[in-house]
Order: C-alpha cells, then structure tokens, then sequence
DNA sequence: CTCCAGGGATGAT
DNA sequence: ATCATCCATGGA
C-alpha cells in the first residue's frame, strides 16, 4: 500500500475534520477515509506531512495519472494554501479570540463542493453534528456511488439529479424527517438548472446570501454556512447557537443585545477572516465543553471562567428592555 | 407574537 | 431504564 507524501504545515488534520464542517470523515486507524468529490480518499497526519491514497482505478495507466492529481485535490481541498499565520493575526485581540486562537491551531476552513456542502447544511437543521453525520451516511450510502480505498468502503455525495428523483419518502427514510421536502425542492432547482450553483460564484457576498436563502430550508444561518465552507466568503459568519452564547457571554456581558445588533457586530468586529475566527470560537466552545464534563444548559463552558445559569439568563434578559 | 414539525445522541435522574 | 434537552427553518 504505497501512500503519496505531501507536505502540510500549520494544519491539525484531525481538529478540521471534527470542527464541524463536514460530516462524512472517518476515523481508521492512524488516518481518516472519506470522499473528496468523486474520489475515495484515505489520508493520514505526520506532523508536517500528509499521506494519501485514493480508490483503485480499472487500469493501471490511468491509477499513475489519478495518483498525479492526487496531492493536488487534497492541498486544495483541505485549503493548504490559505495563509493561515496570517489570517490567525488578523483576528482582533481579546481574551475569547485569543484562547480559541490558541486553542486551534492548524483548523482550517476546508473547501466543500457546492451541492454537498448546500445539501449537507438543510440536513443541518435542527440537529446535532452526531446526527447529522448519521444522515449524511444515510443519504451516501442509499443515493450515492460505492467506492472503495483499500479495504474500506466509501460513497461519494449523491448529485442533485439523483436527489431530485428521490421520493419525499425515500428522503425521510435517511432520517431527514421534515427537512425531506427541502432538500427535494432545493435538489430539483439545482438539478433543473433553474439555480445555477456555480454561477453564484460570481456574486458579491449579500447577493448570494440573498440567493442562498431563497433555496427551500436556507435561512441566514445555513446561507453563511455555505458561503464559508463553499464558496470561499472567509467573512461570513454563521450564528448557531454555540456562537450566540459566546458572542454574549465574552463580547456583552449582562447586557441584552438585539439580534440584529448581534448581527452587525459579527460582521464588522472580527474582520476580513471572520467566518474563521467564527471556526475557530466554535471549535473552542464545543470542545471545551464537552470537556468540562458539566451540561451546557447549566453553566457556560469552563474555559471562559464564567458560570451562568439558564435561570439567571433569563432573570437579566427580563431585567433589561432597549 | 407563539407553537410546532422529526428524531437520535446525550446527559440527568 | 426513563426522561428532558438539543437544534434552524418555515408554515400555521
């Protein structure tokens, strides 16, 4: 089993693959299997080096030229040319910012093919990442091509076509429940061509924002989501829950903040990178509480030092009116 | 404005 | 072993 070296620096393979990005890695052994578009990927970390593989091909002529491009679709994929020390310096210098800085070191944004990227996030909904692994797995494995990479199997993403002509039933049955619908109307404008994914790359940020959310199951959230992870918008800034609770916590202490304002403030305060240094206080945050070995509901995450509960939340919430 | 939809993992009891 | 909670969008 011959695996082709490529040299990787400032990236934590395994920290990107858990950040929350995508849902579909697997750990084996030393490394990881997974899809990257079309291709069975295995892929391993050597401090400053990366190790791949893909899936056979039928012939050997054409295994030398896919193992050529190889290294390539894997640097840009995990995104190894993004100026990571430099991005990480254009975050602003707070103590939050500066503990998930630290803490996230070599996390990269990865780029995600559009279709996957758009599809995975309406699976998102309302669900956790545990869960949204298993539905990811689901739609794979019913809807798309089997490939192997030495022993181990991998599906690719199923394309919207083949989305498109799934059943609403077949879609719940990948325990999408009432995102089926969504993702079917959203599959069938991509498919139709009626929505052109990657002519959206030309817009400027609100425009495909605007785009995005027109799609069945996209709202503010999801659209941010995949301008980051899709279309390269390093600035945009998905609020999810985890990012609320420490945007008030670390950023507006005891005070009530609008949503809109909220807004605002994580568009401008955290700069050109801010879909990073939004990566990077997710990953702190989640981490770290699942660390603190105390439910999230009833204290904030140890690492910001601050305890707060649910009650308390509410008592200044209902304190305070504009 | 509120309420609800579907559901597996997770943590509390 | 039960039980409550997590989650984001869209429609009633």
């Amino acid at each position: 089993m011959k695996l082709i070296k490529i040299r990787a620096l400032d990236l934590d393979l395994a920290m990107t693959l858990d950040s929350g990005q995508v849902f579909h890695w697997q750990k084996v052994g030393n490394g990881f299997v997974g899809a990257i578009g079309d291709r069975a990927v295995y892929v391993e970390q050597h401090a400053n080096v990366l190790k791949v593989r893909d899936g056979e091909a039928p012939s050997l002529p054409q295994a030398r030229a896919k193992a050529r491009a190889l290294p390539r679709i894997v640097a840009h994929y995990f995104a190894l040319d993004h100026p990571l020390a430099e991005i990480c310096a254009s975050f602003p210098n707070d103590p939050a910012m500066n503990a998930a800085r630290l803490f996230c070191c070599g996390l990269r944004i990865i780029r995600q093919p559009k279709w996957e990227c758009l599809a995975t996030f309406i699976c998102s909904s309302m669900k956790q990442v545990a869960h949204i692994r298993q539905i990811s797995l689901a739609l794979r494995r019913r809807f798309g091509d089997r490939r192997k990479v030495g022993d181990h199997v991998v599906y690719t993403f199923p394309p919207a076509q083949r989305l498109a002509r799934a059943t609403e039933n077949d879609l719940r049955e990948c325990a999408l429940g009432y995102r089926a619908k969504n993702l079917r109307a959203t599959a069938r404008l991509v498919s139709s061509g009626e929505c052109d994914l990657e002519s959206w790359s030309a817009l400027s940020d609100p425009d495909l924002r605007e785009k995005l959310c027109s799609l069945p199951g996209v709202g503010a959230k999801i659209a941010n989501c995949v301008m980051l992870f899709a279309y390269e918008r390093l600035r945009a800034f998905p609020i999810d829950v985890w990012i609320e609770r420490v945007l008030k916590q670390q950023y507006f202490p005891r005070k009530k903040i609008t949503e809109p304002r909220l807004r605002e403030f994580s568009e401008t305060y955290f700069g050109e990178h801010g879909g990073y240094a939004q990566q990077y206080l997710f990953h702190h945050a989640r981490i770290a509480s699942r660390n603190s070995g105390v439910s999230r509901d009833s204290s904030t995450p140890k690492a910001f030092g601050v305890r707060m509960t649910k009650g308390r939340i509410r008592d200044e919430r209902e304190q305070e009116h504009e």
